[in-house]
DNA sequence: AAGAAATAATTCGTGTAGAAATAATATTAA
DNA sequence: TTAATATTATTTCTACACGAATTATTTCTT
């Protein structure tokens, strides 16, 4: 009797939430044509600048991206004249990242350019149902990372202790 | 009194959903390394089969993915000997996509491999939570795609009509 | 101190993912 | 019929995104 309801459950939830990743796609895509920056971007260069003096891996953990990933990222916005890479003198492996002003001011003057999507969507629900939702979401989150363990690198919430 | 409680809410959200996207692209990973599919093409593949004489741009629809995309996917599914192009007679700009037996097969073989992760995570959660979830993330969807109406080629949740 | 193990970042290969441009064909308008 | 417009699929370009392999460096063992 439940099987195929709650078949049909999973593929209602697996067709939303890839929706939703398109949405957030395509808004990342027309942010770049009009900002000059992608979300994926955006999200980067607002960690670095938030967190003072970051090395490329603590970049991977606070956004949850894998370093490779960050690399390519951190490339372009090198490229961008938006961070430099600084190599530490006292560990020559690790690479610091220092936003340019430049950089500052792009962060300053996008405040929330990210979330509005998000966030015009989520304003015209009810306080109780944003809530709801968000509680939905990490339940999800904290289920599925759970199931593969490797591919969880942190689940300790970024914590900005740094000055 | 709510901005700044809202606005650590859309975070939360955004954060939630990077996170989930993330775990469903690692998903698809081992999935191809172990199946020979990545998700999107299982997904694509079971629109084939399910939708038994469908266009290209037909499939674009039912998916949710831009025709450029599609183009790619098919091409490696066909590489894989799963499905063939067949060049419509009647208007030769038409693609027609028929799954080979063994792509059927393939299909068959995977019920429901992709939903797993989700089935999982979902299956430990109470059923009206589960339902409470599902409609949650409807209503973001529909809100996101009602902001960029370009974005959202079909509203119409795709009907599972089959034998 | 020398070698082994661990760590940090990068490079490489593959697969999405979409916008814009293109090519081929169909439909419509004149 | 011919020209203008639509549609359909593809190609090209850029950017994620990850795992695996690589390189450089540090730390740990013995």
């Amino acid at each position: 009797m439940s099987p195929r309801v709650a078949s049909r459950l999973e593929i209602r939830v697996l067709c939303s939430l890839r929706r939703i990743i398109r949405a957030v796609d395509i808004y990342s895509r027309r942010l770049n044509s009009q900002v000059g920056l992608t979300s994926p971007q955006l999200i980067c260069l607002q960690s670095v600048v938030r967190g003072k003096r970051l090395t490329l891996s603590m970049v991977t953990k606070d956004v949850s991206l894998s370093g490779s990933t960050i690399t390519g990222i951190v490339d372009r916005l090198e490229a961008k004249g938006l961070l430099v890479r600084e190599r530490s003198r006292t560990d020559r492996r690790k690479v610091y990242l220092k936003p340019t002003p430049a950089g500052v001011e792009v962060v300053k003057a996008s405040p929330s350019l990210l979330q509005d999507t998000f966030a015009n969507a989520l304003r015209k629900l009810a306080e109780d149902e944003q809530i709801n939702i968000a509680e939905s979401l990490e339940r999800i989150v904290a289920l599925m990372e759970a199931e593969d363990i490797e591919a969880s690198p942190n689940l300790i919430p970024p914590t900005a202790t740094d000055v």
